[in-house]
DNA sequence: AGCACGCCGACT
DNA sequence: GTCGGCGTGCTC
């Protein structure tokens, strides 16, 4: 009596599952990747569930087209995790799907091809198989294959072939039907040495391992050089030693492929797949296969790859956890940092949130004692921590931006050959063209932003939306000759520096400079063989990467952020230039940092000054307690954008509306406003924020108040999306 | 989101 | 007389 039917989670912004006929369909196809028929055309789905009953009469439902076995089910750990992320995200669940699977396993057609990972391990014939091969036809596939497991015991996939290499293409169907299994060649996990650990790092590593077998989310804060790759790279020998797999999480950055090198070097025997937005859809697609076999033992990748299957997953980490780039910035815009927590817990399993500017959530989550707080003061690379001095601009005058204190420590470094750069975090040559005569500036059309001179492209740029003029040679609007940049990016910082030091090598590093690859690679090469005796560059450079000869970091117009209207923009700075710090000082070589700022009073500079993290931490949060910001209330932030800003804010206020009536005490609903960049290609944007000191209320109250929402009549080229946990204002 | 159906303006 | 605008509604 019970109705053969399936819910299947499908790829479209809808909240509900679609229910289908499924003959066939059996309690293991759930977490089955199943081709349905939808609308007119076809799609591939998630299987959710086998309902009793669906809610539609049986005679709706379209039969499935194929229930995909040529893989196993995906978890059922993974299927939670998906509908995690679509609950707190306020996501459709099909949608999450398909972000988190590769692109190549949801396309109709391509059947993947039988992956890779069958090519490494060995085939043993099951009771099943050698039940059934008496009865098989003699000379068929399935009885050639299983014949010759039986005679010789285990084989590879290779071996398989040299049976009848047709043949083995029929080996899906048979795993399929249990008559033979596959098993994974256990590798030789043993790692490579590592250097000794010093006090702090053996400390660490054995807070960790004592933790594992049990959820344990740490923070590991380490500055710069303090070796916490080190403590990773121990937890992760653990992991693999007991037979479990490791996922590392990193930010977006070119910095991936090195972090791999030393991972990969360190981990000979195992397997390790790399999973970062620049992979092709085939090896992005194996490496996902890899690990949700089991068959990868360390899954390493940007914030995509805590959506892998893992089910050996014995250890997380997460590096530089503080870094914005493992907040999804389009579609669900989930923190991978959080996800990655969630997952911890799940999974009951050890979390490890390294960074050296810890953010300040993960910041008070170790001091109210949610998370354990690891710390590495000592550098383990045998060098004093920079000395770092505010220059007073109030009191020096400035030529082109640079101090004259600044000029004279960079003199220095060139009459001892050693490197300086100098951070200004603003690219091209000035932010803005304009004619002093009647006022004009170099607007973008589209937003609301100015177009940035960018004198080595000969145009006018918008850093928005990517919109090129040209420069006019008088202002478009009085016909003044006389037009000039005002501001200073980098190009110009570049300019002035080489004719103050006409023999100095000057390389500019900033992404306009760097944009392919080969380039970033060649700029990095020049530094490390001391061909570049100033570098100048954006927060690009603030990345760890050891520059030997470096000695000097000036630190250019850092003082906007600290009045930023953004609640963040302080944390971030400080970040930055604790970064940009630590490139400052190795080994025999004693740095010093030079920060020039209007305010040398500043608790951020203090802070900074004194490489005290916890001491910038606490003046931040008490800021922050004061003003109820986050981490000590929960946010979520409506965003619109339309043609016209009014129609923004209309549909806003008609959510505020209903907002008001759904919050009740717990949730405050806030007005609409602006977006802070207001119009960006053409389209105006506005927002609005609601918080909650209790999470759950929030996520209550989001769920009912979008389910109405999403019922608002609006214009059709309005947009909106929610942001959970929002970082940008 | 796609993609249908459906009812009103300028064209062969 | 039709091609095509995007408003509305559905997808198991």
């Amino acid at each position: 009596m019970n109705a053969p039917i399936v819910r299947v989670a499908l790829d479209v912004p809808l909240a509900r599952g679609f229910d289908y006929l499924a003959p066939d369909a059996r309690p293991d196809d759930i977490g089955r990747r199943v081709r349905v028929p939808f609308g007119r055309g076809e799609k591939i789905g998630v299987i959710l569930d086998l309902p009793s009953a669906s809610d539609l009469p049986l005679e709706k439902l379209k039969p499935v087209r194929a229930i995909l076995r040529e893989l196993p089910p995906l978890p059922a750990d993974w299927l939670a995790l998906a509908e995690f992320c679509s609950r707190y995200y306020q996501h459709p669940l099909g949608e999450v799907m398909a972000l988190a699977l590769p692109p190549a396993l949801r396309r109709p057609g391509a059947a993947p091809r039988l992956p890779q990972l069958l090519q490494r391990g060995l085939f043993r014939i099951t009771a099943a198989g050698r039940q059934a091969l008496p009865q098989l036809p003699r000379r068929g596939v399935a009885a050639r294959l299983l014949a010759a497991l039986e005679l010789n015991g285990p084989l590879t996939r290779r071996e398989l072939g040299a049976v009848s290499a047709s043949a083995a293409k029929q080996l899906p169907v048979l795993l399929d039907k249990d008559w033979l299994r596959f098993e994974r060649e256990t590798p030789d996990r043993a790692a490579a040495a590592g250097p000794e650990l010093l006090a702090e790092q053996r400390q660490a590593v054995v807070a960790v391992s004592a933790a594992a077998g049990g959820f344990a989310p740490f923070l590991l804060h380490g500055v710069t050089g303090s070796g916490k790759t080190e403590v990773y790279l121990r937890l992760v020998a653990q992991a693999l030693e007991s037979g479990g797999q490791a996922l590392l999480l990193v930010p977006e950055i070119a910095l991936t492929p090195q972090f791999e090198a030393r991972v990969r070097s360190r981990f000979p025997g195992a397997r390790l797949v790399s999973l970062h937005s620049s992979l092709a859809q085939g090896a992005r697609a194996a490496g996902f296969i890899e690990a949700w076999q089991g068959e990868a033992d360390i899954v390493l990748g940007t914030r995509l790859a805590v959506f892998t299957p893992l089910p050996r997953l014995a250890l997380i980490v997460v590096d530089e956890e503080h870094d914005a780039s493992f907040k999804q910035q389009e579609g669900m815009r989930y923190s991978a940092r959080d996800v990655a927590v969630w997952r911890a817990k799940q999974r009951g399993i050890p979390i490890v949130l390294g960074s050296a500017t810890p953010s300040l959530e993960s910041w008070a989550a170790a001091q109210a004692g949610r998370y354990r707080l690891l710390t590495l003061t000592a550098r383990a690379v045998a060098a004093a921590m920079p000395e770092v001095r505010c220059v007073d601009t109030r009191r020096e005058k400035l030529q082109d931006g640079i101090s004259e204190h600044l000029l004279r420590a960079i003199a220095a470094r060139l009459e001892r050959g050693e490197q300086s750069l100098i951070f200004l975090n603003r690219r091209g040559y000035a932010p803005v063209l304009a004619c002093p005569a009647c006022g004009w500036v170099s607007r973008c059309p589209g937003c609301a932003a100015n177009l940035v001179l960018h004198l080595a492209d000969r145009c006018l740029r918008c850093h928005h939306c990517g919109r090129e003029a040209r420069i006019p040679s008088a202002c478009p609007t009085c016909g003044n000759q006389d037009i000039h940049p005002f501001g200073r990016g980098t190009q110009r910082l570049e300019e002035a520096l080489a004719a103050r030091f006409p023999h100095a090598r000057i390389l500019r590093v900033d992404r306009d400079s760097t944009q392919t690859q080969a380039r970033w690679h060649g700029v990095l090469d020049a530094i490390h063989k001391g061909e570049a005796d100033i570098l100048v560059g954006t927060q690009m450079l603030a990345k760890g990467h050891d520059f030997p000869r470096l000695t000097l970091v000036g630190a250019l117009n850092a003082d906007a952020a600290l009045f930023a209207a953004d609640f963040r923009a302080a944390e971030r700075l400080f970040a930055q230039l604790m970064q940009v710090s630590g490139r400052s000082g190795r080994a025999e070589l004693p740095g010093d940092v030079l920060v020039q700022t209007q305010y040398p009073e500043h608790p951020l500079y203090q802070a900074l000054a004194k490489h005290d993290f916890a001491a910038f931490a606490a003046t931040q949060l008490a800021e922050r307690e004061r003003a109820g910001f986050p981490p000590f209330t929960h946010q979520a932030m409506l965003r619109a954008e339309a043609p016209e800003l009014k129609q923004a804010l209309a549909f806003l206020e008609k959510a505020a509306e209903l907002g008001a009536e759904l919050s009740a005490g717990e949730v405050a609903c806030y007005d609409a406003v602006p977006m802070r960049l207001h119009r960006l290609a053409h389209r105006e944007r506005a927002q609005l924020l609601i918080e909650s000191r209790h999470r759950p209320a929030l996520q209550t109250c989001l769920a009912v108040w979008l389910a109405a929402v999403r019922e608002l009549k609006m214009p059709k080229d309005l947009r909106w999306h929610i942001d959970v946990d929002p970082l940008e204002f």
